[in-house]
DNA sequence: GCCCAGGTGGGTA
DNA sequence: TACCCACATGGG
């Protein structure tokens, strides 16, 4: 079979399985560039609180980002972890906005190698959250590699001798159709599958929808 | 108490 | 390039 047609049925199976994943949960774009610095090797439940806890304090707009004590900022956040060097990377995040305006309109204005530059070049924003924000935020197509894509595809022995980001990115890249919505669904459907079924430690393979795919032992 | 969670940056060899 | 390590809370 090719790999194509895999990554297709690995997509076909997913989505039967759980559905469609609504991602990303978040009511506007710069909330969705919040939540994707704030969940940076942190569960998600943690970030939650972190928005929720932005919102009643009025500060989830850049200006207020940007302006607030950094102590502040800090407080707000703590929930999700790392709190001193997430708000950091937001205020690195919102003082470059200030670039644009504080328009992310403005920012995702460019081709996605260009707002993938621009996006990396930025204090905090890795690969992970870069792909994050062009694919949910800006609505471009490039697919989202993360601990979750990597556990799978190894799995799955689709992971070319375990390679870096870019390298398991290119395999997606190069034999799925570049389509927004089913690089959004995809990569969703990918961490659901992670957290539910196929954990780090404890894996429950019993009925798990790539079962005969996988060479987990 | 221990392990893990939707990573990134900085330092060292 | 290829490893280490710091960064930190909260749930199972």
């Amino acid at each position: 079979m090719s790999l194509s047609v895999q990554l297709l049925e690995i997509y076909k199976r997913l989505f039967q399985t759980y559905g469609p994943q609504h991602w990303w949960p978040a009511d506007d774009p710069f909330e969705v560039c919040i939540g994707a610095i704030l969940t940076q090797s942190t569960a998600w439940v943690n970030v939650e609180k972190a928005i929720t806890n932005l919102k009643e304090a009025g500060a989830l707009d850049p200006v207020t980002v940007r302006d607030m004590p950094f102590d502040r900022l800090a407080g707000l956040i703590r929930p999700s972890g790392y709190y001193n060097a997430k708000a950091r990377k937001l205020r690195a995040f919102a003082n470059r906005l200030k670039d644009y305006s504080d328009s992310l309109d403005a920012l995702f204005d460019a081709d996605v190698s260009q707002l993938r530059t621009e996006l990396l070049s930025i204090y905090g924003i890795g690969p992970e959250t870069a792909d994050s924000i062009i694919l949910y935020a800006a609505r471009k197509p490039v697919f989202v590699i993360d601990a979750y894509t990597h556990r799978i595809m190894d799995r799955l022995r689709l992971n070319p001798n375990y390679g870096s980001y870019e390298a398991l990115q290119a395999v997606f890249a190069h034999h799925i159709p570049a389509d927004e919505a089913t690089f959004n669904e995809y990569h969703a459907l990918f961490v659901r599958h992670g957290k539910e079924v196929c954990r780090k430690t404890i894996p429950l393979c019993q009925g798990c929808p790539l079962g005969d795919m996988c060479y987990f032992e």
